[in-house]
DNA sequence: GATGCTGTTGCAACCGATTGCAACCGCGAT
DNA sequence: ATCGCGGTTGCAATCGGTTGCAACAGCATC
């Protein structure tokens, strides 16, 4: 069937030793061994089978790319990203969908079945101890958009979501809103959580104001949309922080609904600044997450493991900053 | 390091072969050595290494998951269905983000390393010969949104795209408009150019009317909005046919920046029916592509040819429908 | 011509599994 | 007691590579 590493040696009439040494970076082969054998292999159409090879050196180059989060346009952008960044460093994402799955147990074995040489678990809608399972495992492994805090035992790559809280809030105080809301990710989301608590430090600060808070079921447009429309329902806040782009696009099309003119008769702020938030008919006044900056050093962090696999576990937050557009009224 | 069916067997006091034969469906084992082995196993967190049996077996479970379209939304919804629907069925999806590169060599001697047991070609905008290069390399391959007519070599799945261009065509005719254009995706992709077809062909039985076309850089909000940012500045027509969702979209973006109100003013039809097509604010009217047979029927074809691999190629074209929502004006 | 050195080569064991084959076991039938 | 049988078991070869080790080739030096 397929061409082994022994055609190749038997037409250009060397060992299989050699054939191996001429396909490995760095070892001693001669030159004219070499150009033997790659004519050989040329002529056979000869590549080298890196599961065979994986046995002895124990390194597959798969990485495990693990999420729940299918229904986020954001996550186009971390999959083009994600599978771009380890390609081009000649790693091999193995995609694991969680969409139905909350436990760990079974990716962690499969995983282990395929040998990954490591694991990256890219949501914020995860526990911390999802990722710890695979550490534990003896996997691997970084948390791209995990809680750095309260998670020693694995690498960390993404934001300050309590500070982003807090950031939201002023934006909100600095153009005047008085009576303002947090609309959140779900509950049981890292991310909401401490958006949520940086969001309530930053306001208790202030005690003249009016503050509510909700959490939608999901990270997603029908969620945010769901959750506005019940707050509308009621008297609704006169700014939102809204946790998530999708959220805020979600939360602007119940606003629509009713006939309220974002940034005029309520504010928005979301998070993430996602290509769509630029679009026109958006224009997402929102908090730039560094998407690109945050892939790569997950990859770094990757890449840095498999060199020292005991590497001591890093936290890598980047900061963020407001985008200023049409859904929040001007600063005085 | 891990753990290998040699320690399991030392600890179950059996032979290795009695330990991998308790791991292999059918396999002829006595109830007493399974359970003594399921013990030892158990106790040592012993999981089978799939990469090593694939080198005896010659069956891996990787499925190769290629596309390069990781801009157009549409995607997150396929990529959420190819990566539960492939792992559902014990099979893993390797991906191959194909952005950057048009030639199918890079990525055949990528998976033939990896031993895929077959690949998937998810494109629209890659050329038949494409999935033919896997074919060639004895990589059994589905082009999935490919055109059948011309590549009787491989597995294709998706619609009748030439159909599609003459439903949207009938469906601009039967509301009125007789200024009417076609606005395709890049002329590259033969999605664009058979839907072209379609609709040409429906439009030429009427010679009262008046017809354009022209194709946009790429499936993408930014190139919809482009091209039809460019045609407002001349005589824009009555009714468009956007050769995708997100191409409508953009266009959408660019009526609106006109004050042009779409299905008032001008008539946009899409084509795909993406989630974002639903929502409130965008309400596009489109036709439906059924993407949820699509990759069912993409897998069931994979799962076939893993049986069968000189199965005679086949074509599962499956029928679409047109949404209706408001951005034509109502039938008379 | 013997010596030593460096660089190249092949042998053979090994990575973690699977599997054909032959040996073996217990057991009922003769 | 012998035989035959179906079911179980272990041996050893194999899958496609890698790699430590020892042998060796070529060359310069003394």
């Amino acid at each position: 069937m397929s061409v082994t590493l022994k055609d190749v040696a038997a037409l250009a009439g060397v060992s299989r030793s050699a054939v191996s040494r001429t396909f490995t970076e760095g070892a001693s082969v001669s030159a004219k061994t070499r150009s033997k054998v790659e004519k050989a292999a040329a002529e056979l159409g000869y590549s080298p089978n890196a599961l065979a090879s994986s046995l002895t050196t124990g390194r597959t180059k798969l990485i495990g790319l693990i999420s729940n989060n299918f229904h986020n346009p954001i996550f186009l952008e971390v999959f083009d990203l994600f599978t771009r960044t380890l390609q081009e460093r000649g790693l091999r994402p193995l995609i694991v969908n969680l969409t139905d799955e909350v436990q760990p147990a079974n990716s962690v074995r499969m995983l282990r079945q395929y040998s990954v040489d490591a694991a990256i678990v890219a949501s914020s809608t995860l526990p911390p101890s999802f990722a710890k399972a695979f550490h534990d495992a003896g996997v691997p492994v970084v948390h791209t958009f995990g809680r750095s805090a309260t998670s020693p035992e694995v690498h960390v790559v993404g934001i300050d979501n309590v500070e982003c809280g807090r950031m939201a809030a002023r934006e909100l105080l600095a153009r005047g809103y008085r009576r303002i809301g947090y609309l959140g990710g779900p509950k049981d989301a890292t991310s909401a959580m401490d958006r949520y608590r940086g969001f309530m430090e930053e306001v208790e600060k202030h005690p003249d104001l009016n503050v509510s808070h909700s959490f939608a079921g999901a990270y997603s447009f029908e969620a945010g949309r769901a959750e506005m429309l019940r707050l509308l329902a009621d008297t609704p806040a006169e700014g939102y922080f809204c946790g998530d782009d999708i959220l805020s696009i979600g939360a602007l099309s119940a606003l629509s609904d009713h006939g309220i003119k974002p940034g005029h008769d309520i504010g928005i702020i979301g998070l993430n600044d996602m290509e769509m938030s630029r679009w026109e008919s958006v224009d997402l006044t929102t908090i730039h997450q560094p998407i690109k900056q945050i892939i790569t050093a997950s990859v770094d962090l990757v890449e840095e493991m498999l060199k020292d696999p005991d590497r001591y576990p890093e936290a890598r937050i980047f900061p963020c900053r407001v985008i200023e557009r049409g859904t929040l009224r001007p600063r005085p």
